[in-house]
DNA sequence: GTATTTGCAAAGTTTTTGCACGTGG
DNA sequence: CCACGTGCAAAAACTTTGCAAATAC
């Protein structure tokens, strides 16, 4: 649960061996990603605002491209427009998103592996779980609808 | 594999008994997205104007989200940006996209209930089978970045 | 010192909206 | 006829890009 959970050198030692360098912008959109736990980049930019005006809406726009490239984010469409980013230092998790209720289930890798993983395998194809969005409707807005 | 499975009065039934009019863009624009499989908004656009400019970008985009709602087609999110719309006519089926080439697999709505379904069911969640795209990488390209 | 990164402003892309005109029922 | 639907053009929402100044190393 901590909000750290990636190792503080962890996120610097994989830009540095790409070749990146490490900047106070890279700093602040890796932490207000993890801070929020699900964001768009308005969200991110705006998380970051809160802190600092330090940052720039193009330099977020940037910076998830790079995070997301070296693996330190995800990013998923969690939404029908805009895609939405997480951090990966917590476990690689797949979302179930209602469309009634905006409600977001995640659900643990290992599960939704063991249940598409066969289907997958059948078809020669190996699943982002940690970009997976299944849309659909949940048990409670089922009821409300009938 | 007719082009028009979709009965001729189906769709046109199914507008007047939501109270809205049969109008000549409406029926090129379901056309359109069977004649295609896979549309964009854009797509659908050019479509119908290889056969006719009797429409306009707007109208397509108030038609598709129209038949969306109505039921007679379903939209997925294939490429990180862009809705995809399909016929509703064939059969409802899931979709896995490669990230490497762009294929585009498609699985059958009984073989994804299966194998999701439990899972689904275990949150209370009802997963929209037909607008379900899981990115990843196909067979091929996964050989390729080895 | 110098190659990378940022800020800024401008342009690009995609989608939505207001409104007068056209048309299906 | 008249409410619904369309075309058009303008605006909105979102994202990308060029370039000079700033900065990590």
């Amino acid at each position: 649960m901590s909000p750290m959970a990636t190792e503080p050198t962890q996120w610097q030692a994989r830009l540095r061996e790409s070749g990146h360098r490490l900047t106070p912008q890279r700093e602040l959109v890796l932490a207000a990603v993890q801070t929020l736990g699900h964001a768009t980049p308005d969200e991110v930019y705006a998380e970051v605002r809160t802190h600092s005006d330090a940052i720039n809406l193009s330099t977020v726009y940037r910076t998830l491209e790079l995070l997301d490239e070296l693996g330190l984010i995800h990013h998923a469409h969690l939404s029908d427009r805009a895609p939405t980013y997480h951090s990966t230092s917590g476990h690689e998790h797949s979302h179930l998103v209602c469309r009634g209720c905006r409600k977001v289930i995640s659900v643990e890798r290992s599960d939704m592996e063991a249940a598409l993983g066969p289907l997958a395998e059948r078809e020669g194809f190996e699943p982002d779980y940690g970009h997976l969005a299944v849309f659909g409707t949940c048990r409670d807005c089922a009821r409300d609808d009938a």
